[in-house]
RNA sequence: GGGGUCGUGGCCUAGUCCGGUUCAAGGCGCCUCCCUGUCACGGAGGAGAUCGCGAGUCCAAAUCUCGUCGGCCCCG
């Protein structure tokens, strides 16, 4: 399932390879977001051609549209939608978090009222990993709590209690699930851990959630409100508490520098909306920083938003042309612009790998960050 | 030449009849910032007008009066 194949000699970035039922993913990887089932705006060839190996969908979103039988009926979710590569499903466990005014949480779930009509749902652990069953993902991810920050310690004790006793129900109910043929071979759950911003908190829930057992560990409740410094620190010292032989993805995490910083502290596996949510408005992420491409200095620029960047995008248009396609609103705009993101995103996980396979991630880091964040 | 009508930020307009806590307003455009397991082609904010010009009446004028300049219309 997950294999390290090696670990940095001068930080504690490493290389590995996770295999799942529709394939081998190189980490440390991105996973572009496409809640609904499509990563807005890109066809999954963009996807493949940009060199996605795994995209992440959203179990509660489908769940409610258009209904796990839909999908079920159309040959499962990769056929559904024409991905054949692997798929991580999110559980709703961050809309528990995003979705304040319409849920209900309880030690037995959640209570959502649906956004689109209204219409309440109540989802137990078991019945999020039935649904995600029924998807055919390749990696589940349980359903947990993720609070705001900040929050008093009684309160993130709490719900990390309640995230590790549903990781507990939730591998419980895929066992049931995979004897009785109601889930495919070899999906894969992830445990959460969860704690705020308290180590020891965090370090409380890793102990009960590896030795509940999961087969990859994710650390939630990243990036909800916490100083940037205090967020970097949370993932750092929650990595020193899982082992080594698992990998570990951290959820919704994040811009480029995040993600350069958090390999550094041994995270295995991203996923994040900035890339498609800034390219939709207009934000493009390029080697010498973010790039507003609708400001005004580039309405005459004829090059391309990122001079080293090999992309579609970066080789036939310009940032004049780009600007003005997102004046008029044309929706060329937003696809070219995520487009661009997207490989960012993804050249910049391949920079990473060959950085680690060479033990030079520690300089490669340093360049990056000073050429990025000058901008 | 005579009569009428209009003139408010870059653009289009509201307000003028009944002058003063809707009087300087709105839309578009322009500019900038924000977005981290997506309720999202989204959210927030900013700059910019001595209301054509001049004089008068009045405690007070975009608003009333006179003059003047410019645009448009009608009549000679």
């Amino acid at each position: 399932m997950f294999k390290l194949i090696h670990q940095d000699k001068n930080s504690r970035a490493r290389l590995g390879k996770l295999s799942t039922a529709c394939g081998d993913i190189d980490t440390p990887c991105f996973m572009p977001v496409g809640t609904q089932g499509t990563v807005k705006t890109m066809s999954p060839l963009e996807l493949e051609e940009a060199g996605a190996q795994v995209m992440l969908c959203n179990a509660y979103h489908l769940f409610l549209r258009p209904g796990i039988e839909v999908i079920k009926h159309s040959g499962g979710l990769h056929k559904f939608i024409s991905w054949g590569k692997p798929i991580l499903t999110d559980s709703g466990g961050y809309q528990i978090f995003s979705l304040a005014l319409l849920r209900k949480v309880s030690d037995n779930g959640v209570e959502f009222q649906s956004h689109i009509d209204g219409m309440k749902h109540l989802l137990s652990p078991e019945d999020v990993i039935d649904i995600q069953s029924g998807l055919g993902s390749d990696i589940m991810m349980p359903l947990d709590e993720c609070v705001h920050y900040p929050c008093a310690r009684d309160h993130a004790r709490l719900s990390m209690e309640r995230t590790v006793d549903w990781g507990r129900r939730s591998k419980e109910r895929l066992a049931k699930n995979l004897s009785g043929a109601g889930a495919k071979d070899g999906q894969l759950l992830f445990g959460i851990v969860q704690g705020s911003s308290y180590e020891d908190l965090r370090k409380e829930c890793a102990e009960k959630i590896t030795s509940i057992g999961f087969p990859g560990y994710a650390i939630g409740g990243v990036s909800v409100g916490e100083p940037k410094n205090l967020g970097n620190d949370i993932v750092d010292f929650t990595c020193g508490f899982l082992p080594p032989d698992k990998p570990r993805y951290v959820m919704g995490i994040g811009l480029p520098e995040d993600i350069v910083e958090a390999v550094g502290s041994g995270i295995d596996m991203f996923d994040c909306v900035v890339p498609t949510r800034y390219g939709r408005n207009g934000t493009a992420f390029t080697s010498g920083g973010k790039l507003v491409v609708r400001n005004s200095p580039y309405i005459e620029d004829q090059g391309p938003l990122d001079r080293q960047c090999r992309c579609y995008t970066c080789k036939n248009f310009s940032r004049a042309y780009l600007r003005h396609l997102f004046n008029t609103e044309e929706i060329l705009g937003l696809r070219l612009v995520s487009l661009h993101n997207i490989n960012f995103y993804l050249d910049l996980m391949r920079q990473i790998r060959d950085a680690i396979k060479k033990d030079e991630f520690a300089g490669f880091k340093r360049n990056f960050l000073s050429s990025y964040i000058k901008n």
